[in-house]
DNA sequence: GTATATGCAAAGGGTTTGCACGGTT
DNA sequence: AACCGTGCAAACCCTTTGCATATAC
């Protein structure tokens, strides 16, 4: 198993952060939710300690990003959703005509990624990517459509 | 060349739209800026034409791209890019530390592109594109500091 | 003439910030 | 005891919306 949760407080004291309920119930929230917003992981927060403050997950969220436990990606054209850093990273289709979001396993996208690199000496963060553009079957509908999609 | 920009009008047209000054300014200013908010636009625009106002350019530039003749990518945290749909698309490469953005021929991520469309199903729109991560100067700087960059 | 597009102003969502208090180290 | 983190409220940025007027067709 990793030792991304494991450490969780040892990551942060080791940058020089202090260990807060807030912070671990934050941590807590967004593994169990998986892809949150800000305001859900909030709500998540409340069911266990109602006095959180949203302006306090947003800097926890902040935090927890600056030590890599979590990251976030842009699906929607609203709030960003966070994640935990997990080993194998995943990217994000989201599909603008139905708005339905499919994370797939990011290894073909890595070796895409790793090419880049090499050519361009830029290091891609594979956790952030969130690609726009049609699912299958909103592709399929589409055929015979003239439209251009966002 | 291209019949993007010849035929703005008439794409406009076929697809029920009327033909504004506002429209014909909006278009000129996102082809002219080449990667522009709307903020940024607005103020191009009214060197011109004083008188429109952001929700106007905000309203056009959600009909430009319904028909498919500028496209906006989110590379910073605050407000999209948009910038005209042409022939070479193109993908984005913002770094998360010194915020440079590289636009990059879209070639290999086609690529890539292609493949997820076969196995998956998923079209990408690829002038959408954004990449967060870190540019080669950056990458560098960072080889023997331990931090995690967003 | 009729429907669409625009300008204006107000409201809305999401995020950040200043400050005083409280908690961790 | 010192400093960092939190709650609260206000401010901020970006975007959308309702409505009356102007304009393209």
């Amino acid at each position: 198993m990793s030792d991304y949760l494991e450490a969780w407080d040892r990551r942060l004291r080791s940058a020089g952060f202090r260990i807060t309920p807030q912070r671990q119930l934050v941590l807590e929230a967004v593994t169990h939710l998986q892809h949150a917003t800000p305001e859900e992981i909030l709500a998540e927060v409340q069911g266990t300690a109602a006095g959180v403050n949203l302006s306090t997950v947003y800097r926890t969220l902040e935090v927890l990003e600056q030590v890599g436990l979590v990251t976030h990606a842009h699906i929607g054209h609203g709030a960003p959703t966070y994640h935990v850093v997990d080993e194998i990273p995943h990217i994000h289709l989201v599909c603008s005509r139905c708005r339905a979001v499919e994370s797939i396993e990011g290894t073909n996208f890595e070796k895409f990624a790793n090419g880049l690199e090499k050519l361009n000496g830029f290091v891609v963060n594979i956790s952030h990517v969130a690609l726009h553009g049609l699912c299958k079957k909103c592709a399929d509908d589409s055929q015979n459509v003239k439209e251009y999609v966002i």
